[in-house]
DNA sequence: TCTGGGGTCCTAGGACCC
DNA sequence: TCTGGGGTCCTAGGACCC
């Protein structure tokens, strides 16, 4: 596939085209532990959250390929992998075993940066998705021009390059695709995984995409694919070739969407990466427990948590709300607003457990806090999404605070928000805001 | 497969305002 | 007093992604 040219390309559709590359790297926390014990190479490798060495509880996070060979994928309770693949240390001679280690994310913190400098320094836009992942365009850097004497892009070669400089830098292997549009390079990365490099000129989007599976199209889960299939919607293609009106009907938006992804047609530029729209965090219960005081106990110690980031980020919160997962799953979220943005722990606390009353005598699974509508108060931004030269811009707030000037506070405890902590109006009344030293659209994309 | 943790976006109904 | 229509904000839930 890589490299492969498709006929029927005229030259005004490669000229128009843009140059997209999805960068995913393979496995990726397994690939970190590898890169520090050199020993785990080739070898099933899964790393366990809230796992510890020797137990048996907590979840897969990634496990390496050589792992999901005998079953084991992400989301898996330890419990079953360990059932599919022991400790090597407990396997007979004979048989197969696998490395279990917990994660360790300021580790791949670590490697991830490396990798993003990579990326920063091949790209002039790059959008960093999550740890592993992340979108360049490259339009203005290369062409989707064939090289004299062979059939390969120069927009190939940009994604090798890639691909090898991580390789070379850091160590560790990725996916990587490249297309015209954001959604489909991130089904070319997807396509020969690990490893991989899959090209998909413009103009042969859909003749791609066409045989893939619908559960493929970056959009589509198993609610939406059963769905689909039930109109009779199996591959992209069949997605391409529905009504679109029908489509609209029964998933709403999200039905074009899907369906002109499905078609190739995907104009979202790639833009950088945003800061925050929210920050929770949440913990489950080893069994579900009708304990009040237990609940509260964690509730409280996830509201700290979360006020602590939000201030280390130069977060400020208007949202308060917590989350609550009873049996078998169902769940149940509270949030309440506050009539300003404040940065204040001990109100994270009140309010979460305050909300929380409403559960007190229902078995719980799992429990969250979170804090959204933020608004930031610091000018720099470097620090967050590794961006350089940031505007002076004082605060960046989503929302319009002064609109809700009387709106219920819970016991009023926000009453006394100090002026200063105030979010200043500045260029997003226009919509429009300043960063990164340009203008840009807000993050409403 | 019944389930870990951290996110995003969309929808729908109700309150409230003009 | 009843009624209309448009808009915004809030809350809750759902689907999806990594």
């Amino acid at each position: 596939m890589a490299g492969e040219t498709l006929p029927g390309v005229t030259r005004k559709e490669r000229a128009d085209a843009r140059i997209v590359l999805h960068v995913d790297m393979d496995c990726f926390y397994a690939s970190c532990e590898r890169l520090r014990e050199p020993e785990l190479r080739g070898e099933p490798v899964v790393v366990g959250m809230g796992y510890e060495a020797g137990e048996s509880f907590g979840a897969v996070a990634t496990a390496s390929y050589e792992a999901r060979e005998y079953g084991i994928d992400s989301a898996q309770p330890i419990s079953q992998a360990l059932e599919r693949l022991p400790q090597i240390e407990n396997a007979a001679d004979d048989e197969p075993g696998g490395h279990y280690r917990p994660v360790d994310m300021e580790f791949y913190k670590s490697v991830a940066s490396e990798v993003k400098e990579i990326l920063h320094d091949c790209a002039d836009v790059v959008r960093e998705v999550s740890i592993d992942e992340a979108y360049l365009d490259v339009t203005d850097r290369t062409a989707w021009q064939t090289v004299e004497g062979d059939d390969r892009t120069l927009a190939e070669g940009v994604g090798r390059h890639v691909k090898q400089r991580i390789s070379r830098e850091v160590g560790v292997p990725a996916s990587v695709g490249v297309a015209p549009n954001m959604s489909a390079a991130k089904v070319a990365s997807d396509h020969d995984k690990p490893n991989g490099l899959v090209v998909v000129p413009p103009g042969s989007v859909s003749e791609f995409l066409a045989p893939l599976s619908v559960t493929e199209v970056h959009g589509v889960g198993p609610v939406t694919a059963r769905k689909m299939a039930e109109m009779g919607i199996q591959t992209a293609g069949d997605l391409a070739a529905a009504d679109p009106s029908t489509l609209e009907e029964r998933f709403g938006s999200r039905g074009r969407e899907l369906y002109d992804r499905a078609r190739g047609v995907d104009d979202r530029a790639v833009t950088p990466t945003g800061r925050p729209k929210s920050l929770s965090r949440e913990s489950a219960f080893a069994e579900a427990t009708e304990d009040t005081e237990e609940k509260a106990n964690v509730v409280t110690a996830l509201a700290a948590d979360v006020a602590e980031r939000a201030r280390s980020r130069g977060a400020m919160y208007r949202t308060i709300g917590i989350k609550v997962v009873t049996p078998p799953y169902d769940v149940n979220t509270r949030a309440q607003s506050l009539s300003g943005p404040v940065d204040d722990p001990e109100l994270v606390r009140e309010v979460a457990l305050d909300l929380l009353s409403e559960f007190e005598d229902a078995a719980t699974r799992k429990v969250g806090v979170r804090v959204s509508n933020l608004s930031f108060t610091d000018a720099d931004q470097s620090s967050l999404d590794g961006w350089e030269g940031a505007s002076a811009s004082a605060t960046e707030d989503a929302t319009t605070a002064g609109a809700m000037e009387d709106a219920p506070v819970a016991d009023s405890p926000a009453e006394d928000i100090p002026a200063a902590e105030q979010p200043t109006e500045d260029a997003e009344d226009s919509g429009w805001a300043a960063e990164n030293g340009q203008v840009s659209l807000g993050d409403f994309d």
